[in-house]
RNA sequence: GCGCCUGUAGCUCAGCUGGAUAGAGCAACGGACUUCUAAUCCGUAGGUCGCAGGUUCGACUCCUGCCAGGCGCGCCA
């Protein structure tokens, strides 16, 4: 693959400035700091001359004025300029504009994608459900930075392995089960017309809900003991023993629980099929904790041969967290001998390594766990070294809801399926007012208007729903703690998924009213373009790689998206303005705005599809 | 008590390996529709970058201390 003209001109700014300043005296230029000037006026490209000032003992202002001088020409560059001690590269916009826009038409699937990382293997973990109840916004979150993520890693050239993991063993899946067991009366999600992880969720609700009743009577009974929940759960309840008691006969592998779980988690995943498919999110990998939660007792042996874990007295095997920088001692082994959390993760991990030997392991985990996290992939560092330097916590923030945080005692969790079917509906209701706006539009000036069908608004509401929630998410760093606002989500101005779609959906009016191009038109219909908006346009369009290479490097989809919505204002820009109105446009400027218009529209489509987000045809 | 994260415009957030005059969006105010879809665009106003030191030619960015908020520090996951 070709580097994308914004690498070439980068690397060919940064040949000829490293060879200009070894001419001057230099014989290590070191790193170059390249970055476009404050003023666009100033030139494409600047680099500061203050670095060498003390080693040439010169002042930066001559320093720059020297190394002009002396920087040698490349294709592309137009002029040199010294300014204040900066040395500005000014590029030649008519070749940016024949080979940007040749870029943008010729790569189409591959637009934006690079082969920096190809050869190597990435595994990325997301989601993680539990299987007694819906997800909820923060899977969202998860979910939708996942998503993005993967496919951005993707599209550097790493071969990525999507990885789930199911939580789908302990007490809390043994609430649900029992709920169902006394209360539910044979009802399934077929019979009951209910969504199967809703499902399995009302009975987890339901089984909180008899256990504070069986708490309130044995409160009443007790008038003078003062009683925490957890400790009711556990030292009182009939409930309580009765979950606890499924919980050894499911590890025991008791036939008539296992079919339960079974079939309970059936219906989850049915739910979460849907769910997942609805934000278009696939999986190469799913691991099941009901599987893992044995794995890691090797490990642990392991670390005992190597002296780096100790059994205590009472039989516990620790690790003195001193060895990794840390304080405490952390359990790797219980003393009657089962695992915990970290010791799964563990073992886990060293199964994937085994599975798909990668570069890479990146953990999309709220930021809740980074302890648990830096305490893992310190363990997996001294158990073997290299193991715990490939993996990475992607840490992302808490989402919280407009009234504040999301609690499920006080009822205030949202549901992924029901705030994306909000979302939606909203979507649905401006798609109709705007319909019934064009209708009479097209009324006052005689025309024929061809109402869409239902089917096709409903589809479009979707799509728009769907990239007001990712957008949403993804324009904050992963670190942010954001506040989700549903209105702002899906409002037309502002940064967000709409706004960038309802640009894109502008293009495909152009063409209707104009002509779709089919091929690039030559270079001297191109060299027509030239317009301030114009050159702008193209400015931000070129850094599209960059963008993409960025955002995946950094882990950070906020990149992508933040440089979507820039493109998105300059075309915008370019729209309104009245002396760039294309209909009106005499040849050949109206061709090669055609071909500007296009090459916008395959960059904005390939980039939000990076993120996730599916474009709609007309708005 | 210890550790990690956050603190930038009225609000929500960007700000890359330290570089030129700190940027967006929303809200506010003022403009642009006989339209290639105004779900748009153009403009105005708004900031001692939490506070105090330090390093540097240069600090929102690096270091130290303090203040405020969040999260974590289980033989829970």
């Amino acid at each position: 693959m070709t580097a994308w003209l914004v690498e070439r001109l980068h690397r060919g700014a940064e040949q000829a400035l490293r060879a200009a300043i070894e001419k001057i005296g230099v014989s290590d230029a070191g790193e170059l700091r390249l970055s476009p000037p404050t003023e666009p006026s100033m030139g494409d490209l600047g680099m500061p001359c203050h670095p060498y000032a003390k080693l040439l003992r010169r002042a930066p202002k001559q320093i720059a004025e020297e190394i002009a001088a002396q920087t040698p020409a490349f294709p592309g560059l137009a002029k040199v300029e010294a300014l204040n001690g900066y040395v500005n590269l000014r590029f030649d916009m008519g070749y940016v504009m024949r080979e940007g826009l040749r870029e943008a038409w010729s790569a189409d699937q591959k637009l934006g994608r690079s082969d920096v990382y190809v050869g190597k293997k990435l595994l990325i973990e997301f989601s993680g459900p539990n299987t007694n109840k819906p997800q909820h916004l923060g899977h969202v979150r998860n979910n939708v930075l996942g998503l993005a993520v993967s496919n951005l890693l993707e599209a550097v050239g790493y071969d990525v392995v999507r990885a789930n993991i199911i939580n789908d063993r302990g007490i809390h899946i043994c609430k649900s089960m029992l709920a169902y067991q006394r209360f539910g009366k044979g009802a399934t999600p077929a019979s009951t017309g209910r969504k199967g992880d809703f499902f399995v969720g009302d009975y987890y609700v339901l089984f909180d809900k008899k256990l504070r009743e069986e708490m309130e009577t044995w409160k009443a009974n007790h008038p003078n003991e003062e009683i925490d929940a957890e400790v009711f759960f556990t030292k009182h309840s009939e409930l309580g023993a009765a979950a606890q008691e499924m919980l050894r006969m499911w590890e025991a592998g008791d036939p008539e629980t296992r079919t339960l779980w079974e079939q309970m988690n059936q219906w989850v995943y049915e739910g979460f099929d849907a769910t997942y498919a609805r934000l278009g999110i696939r999986f190469d990998w799913v691991d099941y904790e009901s599987d893992t939660y044995i794995l890691g007792k090797d490990v642990v042996e392991k670390g005992l041969a190597m002296g780096i874990f100790e059994r205590r007295d009472d039989g516990a095997v620790v690790c003195d967290l001193a060895k990794i920088g840390l304080e405490g001692k952390k359990v790797l082994l219980r003393s009657d001998g089962t695992s915990v959390y970290i010791t799964q993760d563990l073992g886990t991990a060293m199964r994937r390594f085994e599975a798909h030997d990668p570069q890479r392991m990146i953990y999309v985990v709220a930021d809740e766990q980074n302890y648990h996290f830096q305490v893992l992939f310190g363990l997996l560092e001294l158990l073997e070294t290299g193991k715990g330097e490939r993996c990475h916590h992607l840490s992302y923030g808490m989402v919280d809801l407009p009234h504040g945080r999301m609690k499920s005692r006080e009822g205030t969790v949202v549901d992924a399926d029901h705030l994306m079917d909000e979302l939606e509906a909203m979507a649905l209701e401006r798609l109709q007012e705007q319909v019934q706006k064009e209708r009479e539009r097209a009324e006052e000036r005689g025309e024929d208007f061809v109402a869409p069908t239902d089917q096709d608004i409903k589809g479009r509401a979707e799509k728009i729903g769907q990239s007001g929630l990712k957008y949403f998410i993804l324009r904050f760093g992963p670190q942010t703690r954001i506040r989700f606002n549903p209105e702002e989500s899906i409002a037309p101005e502002g940064e967000t998924g709409p706004y960038a779609l309802y640009s894109y959906a502008r293009i495909n009016s152009i063409l209707k009213k104009n002509y779709d191009l089919t091929t690039l038109p030559s270079d001297t219909v191109l060299d027509a373009l030239g317009t301030p908006i114009e050159i702008a346009l193209i400015k931000t369009l070129i850094q599209f790689p960059r963008a993409v290479l960025e955002a995946a490097e950094q882990l950070n989809p906020s990149r992508l998206a933040q440089y979507l919505f820039h493109l998105a204002q300059a075309f915008s820009s370019f729209y309104n303005d009245a002396d760039h109105n294309i209909v009106k446009s005499p040849e050949p400027q109206r061709e090669a705005r055609l071909a500007l218009c296009k090459a916008f529209q395959k960059v904005l489509r390939a980039g939000l599809s990076l993120l996730g987000i599916d474009v709609v045809e007309q708005m």
